[in-house]
DNA sequence: GTAGCTTAGGAAAGCGGATTCCTGGGCTAC
DNA sequence: GTAGCCCAGGAATCCGCTTTCCTAAGCTAC
């Protein structure tokens, strides 16, 4: 601790302290000693932990190109959609050893496509684009050959939530999950049954539109566009389009929203209008978020294994792919919704 | 399109194709094309779109030392306080063209460390940790060494909630802020007031406590030890610490939980239970996370601007300091507390 | 026509480390 | 006593890219 160093601490100042060779400094640090006596070794030793040293990670990843990290594009961490899939990501991660880093797209495909092309350039050993697609077939080819132009370097792909892009895949079950929800409904009687969807452009959105819509003209029932509100997946999206919905059609007695965040937000509306959930409206959300069961009443969804999910994505990643196989067949995983009976969905008032 | 490059493409790729010394490459790539025809420029990019070039940002670094990455220690994302902190740190990140490296340490003091010799050997610009600090006196002289390490190299420094390392630092008020939902519920005339507080290592629980404690003292009230449950910061610790607490004493009036994912766990166990909130026990929470408004009762508790700490951290940690200061003075900020009056805490039974 | 500039663009020198290739000293063995 | 080995550890090369340095071609001006 004797005298504090100044500037970046490199190889080559613990060398000169050790009074040895870059490359003998080198082997010691990196634990090839086989050849270094103990003597040096432990002058060695000495001068890195003085100085405090740790090696430039981008000069270590040049000399010896091994990837050390892997990254995620998701929409935003801080959805707790995203946070519990980010968890099951992470774990693996940390379980091989791998820095995960996070990235936000804030469901901008121009960020997306900039993400990739970062993760690309720090030479990342997998990338894991999480959250759903968009219909828009420019970006999703643009996108698609930037992540081959990747996979053709050695790089891994794992999707989650999508099936338009190329690389393994861990698919939930939208359209089923959304279809529980419809037959759930449809099922206790419910006749007038309206929908809150996200942005159009997602496919999760159409995804789960579309099972929503299989339930009903299994019922013979309708699900006209007068009952479909477009908004973002979030709580305030959520609470504006329930709003919009009953303030359109007063006799709603069902409101599917196509995520608990949303669903989170049209309690809160209905709450403040003084609609009772369920014995006025019932409300189901999607995904089972944690705080599902918090709100009151407590939120009927569909439990999708959100952590478990994020745990299969990096493990498809990281493990490496059955060398008999097709190199060209990604491996598809998919997992299966269920639905959670809790108080927000009852049957209609009579 | 036309030949689907094979492996990793590097700049003498693109310069190969394009029939330019890699130096002409590199110029236009760069933009530093002032000495570039027009004629071989287009003969690059074409090169460049063609083949999918995307830099090795690591040979990049190490050529121009440029630091572009910064990086976040959290204790862990998925929880909405780091989550909104997260946000704001992103979006200031984002604004300088900044990738935010995310950490995730799980309150692993060890990870921790681990974690600071990763970012310094990424080169990131700036490290923020973020979250509460430890008693533990040998690990804060690590941490603090290996920061001081880092600074010496030009490295920033931004914390958020500690006070016991180096660096700039934004400082929420904890104990002003429990002060004030200890002054809340004394005023409201609650004699037995609980504590469900965090792990004991963390100084954000010693700091809140004894805000508590000190409002308890100016009313002339006690907080026995008996009164006062260590968990962890969890929802299921909020939820088994308000049983214990319960059983313990069941003419507690009173439970002030030191963070809002704590209070949501107690707000459930004491649903379970049948115990109404705020009738029979009020309920009090510190953070102010989203959800606190859309659980039932909707949460009284200290708000802390978060999303605007995380602005101001990113901020300190990439706005160069004014060069008049001493550059050993760090710059903190403090941000108050104030209290968010809603539906979880009413006077106490009588 | 030649001296003196300017400028496009190629050659070469690092950036910080890992690793391969050597070198020379200490052995063993005949 | 010397040839042949082994091995510790130093010298040199390379990783991919940026940038400085330099060369030579194209100008202008006298």
């Amino acid at each position: 601790m004797a005298d504090e160093p100044f500037g970046v601490v490199r190889l080559a100042d613990v060398a000169r302290r050790a009074r040895v060779s870059p490359s003998t400094a080198s082997r010691v640090i990196n634990g090839n000693a086989k050849h270094v006596t103990e003597a040096l070794r432990t002058r060695v030793m000495k001068a890195v932990e003085e100085l405090r040293y740790v090696p430039n990670a981008h000069a270590q990843l040049l000399a010896r190109p091994q990837r050390t990290a892997v990254g995620v594009i998701v929409h935003d961490v801080s959805d707790p959609y995203f946070a519990e899939l980010t968890r099951g990501l992470q774990r693996v991660a940390a379980d091989h050893g791998r820095l995960l880093v996070i990235c936000n797209s804030y469901r901008d495909p121009v960020r997306e496509l900039e993400y990739v092309e970062l993760l690309r350039a720090q030479q990342v050993a997998a990338i894991v684009p999480a959250g759903s697609g968009y219909h828009d077939s420019k970006f999703t080819r643009e996108f698609n050959a930037e992540l081959r132009a990747y996979q053709q370097a050695g790089g891994r792909v794992a999707v989650i939530g999508r099936h338009d892009i190329v690389g393994d895949a861990v698919v939930p079950g939208n359209e089923h999950g959304a279809y529980l929800l419809g037959t759930e409904l449809f099922g206790l009687g419910h006749e007038r049954v309206a929908v809150i969807a996200g942005p159009r452009v997602l496919t999760t959105t159409t995804d789960r539109l579309a099972g929503v819509k299989r339930a009903a003209h299994e019922f013979g029932r309708q699900l006209p566009p007068k009952r479909i509100r477009y908004d973002d997946f979030s709580r305030d999206g959520g609470a504006s389009a329930a709003i919009d919905l009953l303030d359109r059609e007063p006799g709603l007695t069902a409101i599917i929203a196509l995520n608990d965040t949303m669903a989170v937000g049209a309690l809160a509306a209905l709450r403040e209008r003084g609609v009772a959930v369920p014995e006025q409206v019932s409300v189901v959300g999607f995904d089972d978020v944690p705080i599902a069961r918090d709100v009151t009443p407590a939120l009927t969804t569909i439990r999708l294994p959100l952590v478990e999910m994020g745990v299969r994505a990096m493990s498809l990643a990281l493990d490496a792919p059955d060398p008999a196989r097709k190199p060209r067949a990604p491996r598809v995983q998919h997992v299966a919704a269920e639905i959670v009976r809790r108080a927000s969905a009852g049957p209609p008032p009579r």
